[in-house]
DNA sequence: TTTAGGG
DNA sequence: CCCTAAA
């Protein structure tokens, strides 16, 4: 596994694993990681803040449909963060939580048991109850797997309901079994992965979505490449397991006898939030951040996209059996993706949103510049959703993915930024100024027609290219990406080359001519030097014997 | 995969 | 930043 980040003594601050989240994830390091994984051992979470909310997101969708979801962060001596410095969370695993804390717990170190009826916080659930289920019932707890016993408890209410809607109580069902795998103590972890390369090598992802049946996971990770959901079905199926085949969905052959299809969605690619928040900000403040940006993303807008044989289907007339999808069909070969609504992609932007209305879909219509269809796959976590339904419910699937959720958010202003990305600004933070959220969704590279995020170049970077050039000269382009940039992952070599051709560029024109973070006027010297000098003679012989910065 | 250059 | 021909 490719190194993230470094974790050894070093010390990020937030701003750092914000700007570059991509490569610091606020979780695990990952050489931890991938020494955890060779030896299947659970991984608890790698998560940037980004997908934090990402998770959140999920969550919420499953079980928050009648109630806000809290953000808990932990650290590894099972502090909450709340309130804190998220400056502070360091070298510690932040770790997001349910809203449940008596029913799960995350950290480190500490964890406690679902509240099945037989075993609470203070009396773990012992080893032979190997899996959480949650029935069809509202209930959840454990399963005995020797003697099949259920211990099972009523599912608590959501701030006084009883969760009305049968989507809404399965969906609460589905993600209260998120992530959650019995730890060699007895207890239970949540346990993510968000691991963004495997993400999308594997092409996977777990989104949580309602539907007509659920099913349970106690889910394993197997191996690091291939981590297979292991389904445990509550009911008396319960030894049935299932396993994923690519995070995606398979046909099932219907027993109808009709031409109906089943579907089997193992899971969805789901778009991702990013989210900057300053340094000073608490993790209070954090927390709601996140629910603002969640409560945007899954607000509205959000439909489905089926992906068949790799081919995006567009065509939304088209029957299964024109499109090829039939029971006939191999595992895999059908996706699902969540995306923005596409009605959404030319309409105007809303500025307010009535209280105690959803915060403006903005973030959900295709922000210039940004991918209107993200496709960023999650893995995310270790459950999936085993649903089946009729081919004639697929077209309806986003009818129901675009229902508005009930979600207290606060209201806010939504506003667009110059650089295709979107300022969340949140009303009634505790951090001073005004929080400032940039949501914006990211690209997927490995997505045809994805633009990625723009990303100027800081002075710093352009300090370390133009230093790297210098000794290097312009044309090694891998050299230099491995020299300067090796471990910033958004940084390519091409990026490089680009840059460099600007900043050439930048350094001919006139000061007044420039544009955006002004690059220090000594630094654009030593472009012009080192770019007149490598420009001096294309073969290493003719060069001037001593580098740039030497010369002159 | 990298480089190089136009868009 | 993207796209892509060419190496």
């Amino acid at each position: 596994m490719e190194k993230l980040f470094e974790s050894e003594g070093q010390d990020y601050s937030l701003k750092e694993q914000f700007s570059s989240h991509e490569e610091s994830p606020l979780g695990f390091a990952p050489d931890v990681m991938a020494e955890n994984l060779k030896q299947q051992k659970t991984i608890e979470m790698e998560c940037p803040v980004n997908e934090v909310a990402f998770s959140s997101h999920l969550k919420s969708l499953g079980r928050n449909l009648d109630g806000g979801c809290e953000i808990m962060v932990k650290d590894k001596s099972e502090k909450v963060m709340s309130g804190v410095n998220m400056a502070m969370c360091r070298s510690p695993d932040p770790v997001v939580c349910d809203r449940n804390p008596h029913m799960w717990i995350c950290s480190e170190n500490g964890f406690k048991v679902p509240p099945c009826k037989d075993h609470g916080p203070q009396h773990p659930c012992p080893t032979s109850q190997e899996v959480v289920v949650i029935d069809d019932d509202n209930n959840f707890g454990c399963i005995y797997p020797t003697t099949s016993r259920n211990s099972f408890r009523t599912a608590p209410c959501i701030k006084g309901h009883r969760i009305r809607k049968i989507l809404a109580s399965k969906n609460w069902k589905v993600a209260a079994k998120y992530g959650v795998k019995k730890n060699k103590s007895g207890g239970y972890k949540r346990k993510f992965n968000f691991n963004k390369r495997n993400s999308f090598k594997n092409q996977r992802s777990q989104m949580n979505i309602p539907f007509k049946k659920r099913k349970l996971f106690d889910g394993c990770f197997s191996d690091c490449n291939d981590r297979r959901i292991v389904d445990r079905i509550s009911d008396s199926n319960a030894s049935a397991r299932e396993t994923s085949a690519h995070g995606k969905s398979s046909l099932v052959a219907g027993q109808q006898g009709d031409s109906r299809v089943k579907l089997r969605i193992k899971s969805f690619r789901v778009p991702e939030l990013f989210i900057e928040i300053p340094e000073s900000a608490t993790v209070s403040s954090l927390k709601r951040t996140v629910m603002e940006a969640m409560g945007t993303i899954i607000g509205r807008g959000i439909h489905i996209g089926v992906i068949f044989r790799g081919k995006k289907v567009r065509d939304d007339n088209k029957t299964l059996i024109q499109t090829g999808i039939s029971c006939d069909n191999q595992d895999g070969c059908l996706g699902f993706t969540l995306e923005p609504h596409s009605s959404q992609t030319h309409s105007s932007f809303c500025h307010k949103e009535p209280p105690s209305m959803l915060p403006c879909i903005s973030t959900l219509e295709p922000i210039n510049g940004c991918n209107p269809n993200p496709t960023m796959d999650y893995l995310g976590n270790n459950s999936t959703l085993l649903l089946e339904t009729h081919a004639s419910k697929v077209n309806n699937s986003s009818e129901s993915a675009r229902e508005p959720v009930p979600f207290p958010v606060d209201t806010a202003v939504v506003e667009r930024s110059s650089d295709s990305k979107l300022l969340v600004t949140v009303p009634g933070m505790d951090v001073g100024a005004t929080n400032v959220v940039q949501i914006c969704r990211k690209s997927n590279q490995f997505e045809v027609g994805h633009r990625r995020m723009r990303r100027p170049f800081s002075v710093d970077e352009v300090e370390a290219l133009v230093h790297a050039v210098e000794t290097l000269g312009p044309g090694r382009w891998r050299d230099v990406k491995l020299r300067a940039f090796d471990n910033v992952k958004h940084r390519t070599y091409v990026d490089l080359k680009d840059k460099w051709k600007t900043l050439v560029h930048t350094a001919k024109i006139s000061p007044h001519q420039r544009r955006g973070e002004q690059v220090p006027q000594q630094l654009l010297d030593r472009v012009l030097k080192a770019h007149a000098y490598w420009s001096l003679s294309s073969t290493p012989e003719n060069l001037p014997s001593s580098p740039p910065t030497k010369s002159i």
